[in-house]
DNA sequence: AAAGTAAGTGGACACGTTTCCATTGGGAGG
DNA sequence: CCTCCCAATGGAAACGTGTCCACTTACTTT
């Protein structure tokens, strides 16, 4: 039981050469019944299986595809990861997967190390598309790639979630619920060109609705001590009545400081998150969101990695404006008209969030708190 | 362009033999400083980089570990591959994850493949841990591994949370707290080994304490039909005041319904859950939990696989004590002392619960509902 | 009966690397 | 001057496959 059958040892066993096991359990090439039969037995009794190292060798190609993501902690990636991760199981590919914790070193080298590999084809997502020393790599060296949450840009395919429509929508809902004074949340503004993003969609949709520019509150940790930084923003801009964060953990935590603030949610302040996190889901008030499919998207982009392998034709990528939808959640309450001057509203549809039913429209007075 | 280039094309631009450009890019042997200066020269022009196929076929090692979870969906799984993956990257080594999505089926299947592309070692967690035909697999092979979340049998190294003692230490929790009368909500009670262990700890030490023993509310999906089930649960054990949550997300959809019954968490029905999920502190009320360490599991494995690959002294397991710690939380809440009868209480220290101090001891009338 | 065909089979090479071993050349020591 | 040793180097084997090609055998076709 010392090391592992090759198929010489199973030739030998079987009392025929390597290329006729070979024919035979890859059952390409001509066999007869009694071979056939003296290979399997030899395969049964030694407990034989391909080497896939020499395998690769000899074929150039590794059926393992390499993946790259920032982290899995965030369930956003997670999903998508795993929706990849099922379809290349499916195709009969293994998946390598690297973190990179938004290091922009390590995807580097993560990615030359892949290559080293001979990954058959690269899922990732990287920190900056237009300046991603591993993308280079693998363009140059021509290995079947799909990006995953970048904004593409010319040429280069990506399945990603549109940012900047998706805030765009946001704005429309604010603006369909009276919220006219809004701030924008940013997680790791700088180090996300996602979060720039929103923030760029949601500022130009509250231009064109004539709402008042959305005030920035930065934060660079979803930590513990967000509360003062709430309180603060609030005090500086009393009027704000909704506020979107970049993505739902930032929603969760507004909603949470808020309650120490003794702000109500959703009477006192509107929130809306990004992503669709489940358990956005499962919590009181339940968050109003832009719900994403992270795992259709990671599927779409296996599926369009195999097919560049096969040479098949690749899934079409979904319509721009059918990468989010808006998802009503009890952490939006619509405002009862008043500062607003116009009927533009019968130009959108009313959004079809059950909290309008309910909505009671108390104000907040924030030099209370 | 075409292909890329390989140690022959080095030696022949370089002028000289493979066996040189060998030794001088890996430090192994003597060359003489032309020489050196000629390979690293060709090697820079032509863009060389080993492949890593070649090398294993050689050396029959892949620097690749494979990772076997059931899903990464799980924030508890991710963390803990995230860990495992951060290790074997600084030491070189690439990582393979295969979800099993729960399925025995795919399990095999997974560890099979993986064998067969010769991994030098294996982290996992499995369904069954009696009952695996994967894990015999990798150790008929002698494969370096290591279990995850699966409590090992005799012999086996597993770096797991003792589910046992953290139940019981729940049932402590309670205890201390005056909740006599409880219930269990087991999420894929019969599915997961882990859920029949916490029943099991927990109901034990509820019979150490003479407490009542736990009622058994089992529900196979988190999902949005919960609320139902949870009122007909509570109008058959009308003295329920405290329920244990086989994890964290059972715990968030029971306080959801609770909710939707108008019951007050933790005022009419204090919740604690397992896992100690990051957003289980971003809610209101916080959720009191058994607090693990995924990411500290993961690495710990890792480390325990490295040792074995390189024959150095692998870390000591925690010790089982020291696998969770009790997390307190909003959703807890202690009640009057009432229907007890010692004073055991003195022998366990008080939780050091922040909620004992608001503590208000309303006590719900579950005929209201 | 001769020729042609098809099935069945094994030898040998290639894939990219490391490493053992043999060869060369030069310098030191006798 | 001869011997010995060591640095420097290249050839070749091995790792486990897949596949081309040549070869044998038996069967079909004229």
């Amino acid at each position: 039981m010392g090391q592992a059958a090759t198929i010489k040892d199973v030739a030998q066993r079987a009392g025929c050469g390597v290329a006729t096991v070979s024919r035979v359990l890859n059952s390409t090439g001509p066999a007869s019944e009694e071979m056939r039969e003296k290979v399997f037995a030899a395969v049964k009794e030694l407990d034989f299986h391909f080497s896939e190292v020499g395998r690769s060798l000899q074929s150039s190609t590794t059926r393992t595809i390499g993946c790259v993501v920032p982290s899995i902690e965030n369930p956003v990636y997670a999903d998508a990861v795993q929706g990849a991760q099922e379809v290349f199981l499916d195709a009969g590919y293994q998946m390598l997967l690297v973190c990179t914790n938004y290091n922009a070193e390590m995807e580097t080298h993560a990615i030359r190390t892949l290559i080293a590999k001979q990954v058959d084809g690269i899922i990732l997502t990287v920190g900056d598309v237009h300046n991603s020393e591993g993308l280079n790599l693998i363009r140059s060296r021509q290995i079947p790639y799909s990006l995953m949450y970048n904004t593409a840009p010319e040429g280069q395919i990506s399945w990603a979630v549109d940012d900047h429509a998706a805030a765009a929508k946001v704005a429309d809902v604010f603006y369909e619920n009276n919220h006219i004074h809004t701030g924008f949340l940013g997680l790791n503004f700088f180090n996300s060109d996602r979060s720039r993003q929103r923030f760029e969609g949601f500022s130009e949709r509250c231009a064109y609705r004539q709402m008042a520019l959305p005030a920035l509150l930065e934060v660079q940790e979803d930590g513990n001590d967000f509360t003062p930084h709430l309180s603060a923003f609030l005090k500086q801009h009393p009027k704000i009545t909704g506020i979107f964060a970049s993505n739902d953990y930032g929603a969760l935590a507004a909603i949470r400081s808020a309650h120490q603030l003794s702000i109500d949610v959703p009477h006192d302040l509107s929130i809306i998150g990004f992503d669709g996190i489940k358990v956005g889901q499962m919590i009181e008030p339940t968050l109003a969101t832009i719900a994403t499919a992270p795992r259709a998207l990671g599927a779409g982009a296996s599926q369009t990695i195999l097919s560049m392998i096969d040479g098949t034709k690749p899934p079409d990528l979904p319509r721009k404006d059918q990468t989010f939808s808006f998802r009503a959640g009890g952490s939006l309450m619509p405002l009862s008209a008043e500062s607003k001057d116009d009927g533009k509203v019968t130009a959108f549809p009313p959004s079809n969030d059950p909290t309008h039913k309910k909505a009671k429209s108390k104000r907040r007075d924030h030099n209370e708190i």
